[in-house]
DNA sequence: GCCTATAGTGTACACTTGACACTTAGTAAG
DNA sequence: CTTACTAAGTGTCAAGTGTACACTATAGGC
């Protein structure tokens, strides 16, 4: 016991929410717990902050180590620390939401042997933790961002048509969109450019191919 | 040095950015700190977390010790941890955002022979740490949260006219609002309600006195 | 060449937003 | 008591925005 202290000091965590849309669904990232506490509960990712590290790359490196996900869009979501949140210590956690493109869901094992897996975000299993209440918090966030910002980009890959932005929307908002309306919408804020390529995919007229003209950057619009 | 770790932890305090409307300037609560580092500088009123205290209470006790601030709406609003913030140790930082109306101004100095003092918002001293960034991001919290909240209303007093909100509203949008438009918009939210009472307040006509619905709510309105 | 499936396109109506000026009711001064 | 002053209170119209809605175009498969 090495490292010592004067007053008491809680742990720090990070632990993240990563969503991605799969199979016409919305789904979320979750690990196995391989240990105690929870052991052989579905967690998420995350782990503890190291000392010289920033909280935002702790949590970046912890999803590389327990899944291999990395350089996706992440944002703080929000900091827990109820006393008893976990019964080894007193641990805070500062969570992360994050979004990965369906391209980027080659997702392996960690390195402690954990089982990494997809989940529907509405059919989720039994949580270790308060991780059930991380997970609706993000899914709020990620719901009411969807509404006025282009956060929606953020799960599409780097090429896509007018239909396919679309039908992200619409799982998103669980809602049907009007197809005129939406395209004049999303045109209007003139953050797509055309590529040029058309996409020919089954017996009918192919679709324009787009491109998000600021794929990095999240924009708040209405 | 009796508190022994296995592993590093960081310490974890929490910081509040207190926002008022006095003399017709949106106001923030500083304190000048009264031991190194920065010892003389101004920053944000906060302290160390207690180990078996929650995130919230920590800052709400924090808040009331140095400033003698109680019973105010305060949210979460970011947490800060870049690992050079603080030169004494390794410190995360859980900062929240708080309102308070102007008859909740009566400000005592700490227990800790601190001085507290309101500042106009857009004039403040140099600070110490990084609190000059987590003020900015409380300013652009309030000015967002403005725009499509009733959080405005955690500025007034229990009780007051229509001219008096549209001009919290005018000084936190940094604009001059048509009052009959102000008028029509905030009554057709149907948070408000006449108290039957007249303010008169000077050689004109007096005014209805008015008194929100649900004080202690939040509403996302538009 | 005919069938089918998705891509792509314009207009009309309802509603919301924003601009704008005068009357009312009190106080104070002569 | 009359007048002057100040802030409170009130409605309409025009422009812009959002929403509903149906047909044509182009490819593949047979």
């Amino acid at each position: 016991m090495p490292y010592s202290y004067e007053y008491p000091h809680p742990a720090v965590t990070t632990d993240i929410a990563v969503f991605s849309l799969h199979q016409q669904q919305l789904q979320l990232l979750l690990i196995r717990r391989g240990q105690p506490p929870y052991k052989g509960k579905w967690a998420l990712p995350g782990g503890f902050l190291e000392i010289d590290e920033d909280l935002e790359s702790g949590a970046k490196r912890e999803l590389k180590e327990e899944t291999g996900a990395s350089d996706l869009y992440i944002e703080q979501l929000f900091t827990f620390g109820r006393p008893d949140r976990d019964p080894r210590e007193r641990i805070i956690s500062v969570t992360y939401f994050a979004l990965a493109p369906a391209e980027k869901l080659s997702i392996s094992a960690g390195s402690d042997a954990t089982e990494a897996a997809w989940f529907p975000a509405d059919e989720l299993p039994e949580l270790a933790f308060d991780h059930a209440e991380i997970i609706l918090l993000a899914k709020e966030r990620l719901a009411a961002k969807t509404l006025y910002s282009t956060i929606a980009f953020q799960l599409m890959p780097e090429t896509f048509t007018l239909s396919e932005l679309q039908s992200v929307y619409e799982i998103l908002r669980s809602e049907t969109l009007d197809k005129r309306n939406f395209r004049k919408w999303i045109l209007s804020l003139n953050l797509l450019e055309e590529t040029g390529e058309m996409r020919r995919n089954g017996n009918h007229r192919p679709a324009k191919i787009y491109r998000a003209l600021f794929p990095d950057r999240v924009d708040m619009i209405r």
